[in-house]
DNA sequence: CGTTTAAACGGGGCATCGCTCCACTTAATG
DNA sequence: CATTAAGTGGAGCGATGCCCCGTTTAAACG
């Protein structure tokens, strides 16, 4: 890549991460492009869709959540380990306004620039609920699936603004039911 | 109302209705217009933003199910009450693809057309919750702001085309941790 | 250091969107 | 039948994502 290709690139990331952080994932590329001083032509050839721009914004932030989670499957608590990670991917994929659409999206289309990230996400939180589940922490009848549509659900929850005070209450009572009998859990209701 | 008005409304409506169901409810309104046989002008006089086009479709449904929410109030089983009416209530809200972003937002939003139908589902659950509570057959710390919040979160997940498989199981899920202790609830894994 | 050349550039252009405006048409009334 | 207000439809506006292509420029080579 020529050195003005690269000082480009990185400016125009640098403006979108801006943008973005103000207007949500469907920011206008022209404004990123205009802001960044660049043409329509370079910002679209440097990423070719939004999804791409956005992948390019999350990558690191994915990988790091991986790693994490590689970290927390050390940890002996096991359902304390999956709580925090799954605190931690909704905090992520809730980065910017609306990217959790186009990432659930993008789990099923290979073709779209997002679909690895995605795929990693899921496996690194099928992995710590594995083991929650082995040792009897967690639903036995859920998987790696289902888990990342509940962290789709409870960050698009959080990203709908007349929602965000239920948010996490809500994370609550689903983490209630995904690990059952943790401390502080369905308060006592149970004689019915 | 004119005549021709009235029938260009309602056939406006009609074209509409099979529309939203193929495309969505982003589906274009240039689209519903000529394919009404109408010019633009017409459709937006009619319907002046998309959200007044949902609303006058989504009336009679919403309206139904405000209905149904009082029969059911007459029901012995409360906590069946509930959950029937929240499985109806989740079908509805996911009559057309991509309607409960613009109803949550509406919500909080009185100048939207859909505003006081959104407020009258969120009502109607209340009452069934409240009873529901007050039996000690579903949480205590909930109230109707958190029972559309979970309306919602489910409805956006089945209208999310990968995650479609889960979303009976996700709701079974959540209806455990709504209802704790009903029958066919969380597997024996108490042991842990 | 000058030449060459392919990579990179940027903005004009296209189709589409929701929505507005207004000159025209037409239903309904006395 | 004349009057008139309600109703109509499409041109037009600003904005969108993305493509195309004539022009510029970094950088490798003699």
């Amino acid at each position: 890549m020529r050195s003005d290709a690269r000082k480009n690139y990185d400016h125009i990331l640098a403006v979108a991460r801006d943008l973005l952080s103000e207007d949500g994932a469907d920011a206008s590329l022209r404004d990123i492009a205009r802001k960044a001083g660049v043409g329509d032509g370079t910002l679209h050839r440097h990423f070719p869709t939004r999804e791409a721009l956005l992948e390019a914004l999350l990558r690191t932030r994915f990988d790091a959540l991986t790693a994490r989670a590689g970290e927390l499957a050390r940890c002996e608590k096991a359902d304390e380990a999956l709580l925090s990670w799954l605190r931690e991917a909704i905090v992520v994929t809730h980065s910017y306004k609306g990217v959790i659409a186009p990432m659930v999206a993008a789990i099923t289309d290979e073709t779209s620039a997002l679909h690895s990230s995605c795929v990693d996400l899921r496996q690194a939180g099928a992995g710590l609920l594995e083991r929650a589940q082995a040792k009897g922490l967690a639903r036995p009848d859920m998987d790696g699936n289902d888990l990342f549509a509940l962290i789709s659900a409870l960050a698009w929850l959080a990203d709908q603004p007349p929602l965000v005070p239920r948010a996490d209450h809500l994370f609550a009572i689903i983490a209630d039911a995904v690990l059952p009998g943790r401390t502080g859990g369905t308060p006592g209701n149970e004689a019915a």
